[in-house]
DNA sequence: ATTTAGATCCTCT
DNA sequence: GAGGATCTAAATG
């Protein structure tokens, strides 16, 4: 069963909304030939522009690399990390507010065995970081700045599956530095207890009884 | 189970 | 020239 994509009016609202309701949604990646690699969105992370120390777009840093987080709510935002990987983002809010949300882990859906192929193991592992989903779903450079409310390769899909507010975690985003309050800043969101998350663990959410 | 180091290269200063 | 929205394997407790 194919899902229905996501319009422009999904996108182009608050960032964290985006955020909470990606979770669920497939990414879809159509390659030349027909063939689909998708897998549900399982974690994301928000990324508040101008105001937050941790984005690229940082009291609205606009260079070459950025750029596309100044464009069209809708529009993919894939960079290249470490030397070695990348990373997949949607740009959210409002066209001109550089923010956007960034998916760190997948359910693998379709595709499985050309996933397997290139990284055996389990299904929960391919996944489950933002470096390898997009390894998993051949995403990079050349799905960059796409329109994923028009595009014919990459877009994402609403597959009628509802995610409870109750069934989301939440924490500090990972990887963001060290010293500043926004490290604390709770922009970072799963599907509680998914086997698929990254690393690390979502922190426990605070109870009467909790002791830290 | 947790910590550390190395890989690797693009982007911006 | 420095450092990064990461990942893996190896070392350590």
């Amino acid at each position: 069963m194919i899902g229905k994509r996501l319009l422009r009016e999904f996108y182009q609202r608050d960032t964290i909304e985006v955020a909470r309701h990606l979770l669920g949604k497939v990414l879809v990646h159509r390659l030349p030939g027909g063939m689909r690699l998708s897998g549900k969105i399982v974690e994301t992370e928000a990324y508040l522009g101008a105001v937050d120390p941790a984005a690229h777009s940082y009291n609205n840093r606009r260079t070459p690399r950025t750029e596309p987080m100044f464009g069209r709510p809708g529009l993919s935002y894939i960079y290249f990390i470490y030397g070695n990987h990348f990373c997949f983002n949607v740009v959210t809010a409002e066209e001109g507010i550089p923010e956007a949300v960034l998916v760190r882990a997948l359910e693998p859906l379709e595709g499985l065995p050309l996933m397997l192929r290139q990284r055996p193991g389990n299904t929960h592992e391919l996944a489950n970081g933002p470096g390898k989903l997009c390894a998993a779903l051949a995403l990079g450079r050349e799905q960059n700045a796409r329109d994923m409310v028009t595009d014919t390769e990459v877009w994402i899909e609403d597959n009628g599956e509802i995610i409870d507010e109750s069934q989301i975690s939440e924490g500090p985003r990972v990887g963001i530095g060290r010293e500043l309050d926004h490290i604390h800043w709770p922009l970072r969101f799963g599907i509680q207890n998914h086997p698929a998350l990254s690393r690390p663990k979502f922190p426990l959410p605070l109870g009467d009884d909790q002791i830290i």
